[in-house]
DNA sequence: CATGAATGAGGGTTCATTCAT
DNA sequence: AATGAATGAACCCTCATTCAT
């Protein structure tokens, strides 16, 4: 008889977003984004589609908000709060969590990828990676230039570039591509420890 | 005015595919395959929509035949037909191909990648590519071999993921990837090739 | 606390309603009947949906107590309760009340001739409406006649039609309207009173 | 088997579109805007919903097509294209005109009202028919004036007014209102023409 | 008395495809 | 070979109403 609490109603609504979230979330994966309609997420999730839109303004804000979950996920990992100084310890942090990511979040990484090639939306989102790439590539680049290399930026470009060749592999292969081997072969190759 | 040839009448054919086929090729990698409707791609070929469907059976049709023939394209690159011996010569043609078509077909890759990820087409695909793929892994392997290296399988892999992430760099950001820079990097680490 | 009186209750009960009736007739009034949706009205009278539910039958139940109710007020302060007859003084009086509410209650009126000319919500209102407007032509007939006018049934309808043009005019435009000049001219023109 | 000409598309588009047009401003008329819904006025045209969208851009584009429309015919009988007086003669002709065409157009009026009123519709309408609204306020103050009244911005506000009034009673009730006799009385005490 | 999660029918709109000409 | 009018299914989204609590 009495109406629900504000903690009753709130807890109904992050079970029942968090089940539309995941529905989106292997559909748009699984089938993309534009061949998942929101007709077949609510049927995936067990409710009805008017519900989605108590939760979700559309079926783009669905979307954006699953990158952007995936995004925050992945700078708490790479932002260590330090000196701008990359040593090699955190390097090596730096490398275990990134192969990490992309063993335990393939499913995030496929999406993240198969969106961001969709010349529409890959502007909305470029922004927001913008920032955390020119990050990047400043430690990047300091960290080769302690270590002595000629050409710091360069090497700090190429060795993006690589990290992302073989995510992209690995990503779209998970079965095949011998991620552990690679991961031993970058981490010796780039973190200049001595056993 | 005399009769048209058969041979003219294939000419017109021709001509008329290849412009749809431009038409489309260059709308898909524009504004993505979804957002692309066949009255625009109509309309940018000078043609009718009715006359599109005399040459490509479906909207997916148009777009794997575009996806084709750009695979086409890089086999023949790639595909010297030889004794099975990467040689340094070859190495640095095969490197300056690459870059090379990067460079002019840009449009090609970026709509590429944007198919690629598509879960449903990618399928489709990929089957044609692994093909090219196993065959090239193999050149690499015996190229790496034959010039010492102690895990050569693995430094085919790695030299391709460093490949692909160069070219998904370069794709995505032409204007401020300095692809010169990275092209001679590459050729002058990998090519081993004394002046 | 002791409980509640029946009273009490009953005071609670129309306080709500008379909140959620105000926050519809704003809504309506300032964006239309079919642009306001339940939830709009809900939230602006601080209140549930399902509350609503408990006042009001459905959302036309609702739009039509407010016209009625409009039209209630309209009704007492035309019904003077008399002989049948129109002194000046009356006339004077009705003027004075019409233009006085068309200032007062312009958000009312200009709600109502919305309403008004929707084809299906029309035939709703009209019958209460046809009773006082023919009850009014009889009064200002037999006034017009009482005043020597020749065609006093012609001069009633032009009157009525006159101050329905008035009003309309007014209510869309109240901020360019002179409405005070305008009752002035027909106070003169129409009251026959000598000062 | 060949082609139809353009004239031949051309006709088949005038024709349909004009079907569409006349379904809808019927519908429209009759259960007003918000009412009618595609499918209704798709069903009523003989026609499939996707061809409306052919011919008309939005159901919002095909509401103003249809009341533009109305205003040009307005517009055509009422800009003599003179040299800025009002005759008598002319003032005869303009209100025998208007007269006419609330007889003839009545189902465009009393959509036109019904639109009018409509809160967020109305800012679309309101421009284009403040103009001519402007310039008939002009003629009939100077109209006035000319024939000697004390307050001629008054008399031409009352005379709009009351024309206002007249048309909008008539509209409601074309069976009751005694237009030809209301005309008369008008012209009568209006044209100020002497037999 | 009070809540807002949940429903589902229907809204406007798009678009690949067909077909008469 | 060539046209674009016509279709209809599916799209995303809205919202009055219900109901368990």
């Amino acid at each position: 008889m009495a109406p629900r609490t504000k903690e009753q109603f709130e807890n109904i609504r992050e079970e029942k977003k968090q089940l539309i979230f995941e529905a989106a979330f292997d559909l748009f994966a699984l089938e993309g984004y534009h061949s998942t309609s929101i007709t077949k997420i609510a049927k995936r999730a067990n409710t009805s589609k008017g519900l989605l839109y108590n939760y979700f303004e559309s079926k783009e804000a669905l979307l954006l908000e699953i990158l952007s979950s995936g995004l925050n996920e992945m700078m708490q990992l790479f932002d260590p709060n330090h000196d701008g100084i990359l040593s090699e310890e955190e390097m090596l942090n730096f490398l275990s969590n990134l192969f990490e990511m992309l063993k335990t979040n393939n499913r995030y990484w496929r999406l993240y990828y198969a969106i961001f090639f969709q010349p529409t939306v890959f502007e909305l989102i470029n922004t927001q990676f913008a920032d955390i790439f020119t990050k990047m590539m400043k430690l990047l680049t300091d960290y080769f230039a302690h270590h002595g290399l000629q050409e710091p930026e360069k090497e700090a470009l190429v060795f993006g570039s690589l990290i992302d060749g073989i995510a992209f592999n690995y990503v779209m292969n998970p079965d095949l591509y011998p991620i552990e081997d690679i991961k031993d072969y970058i981490i010796h190759k780039f973190c200049y420890i001595k056993k």
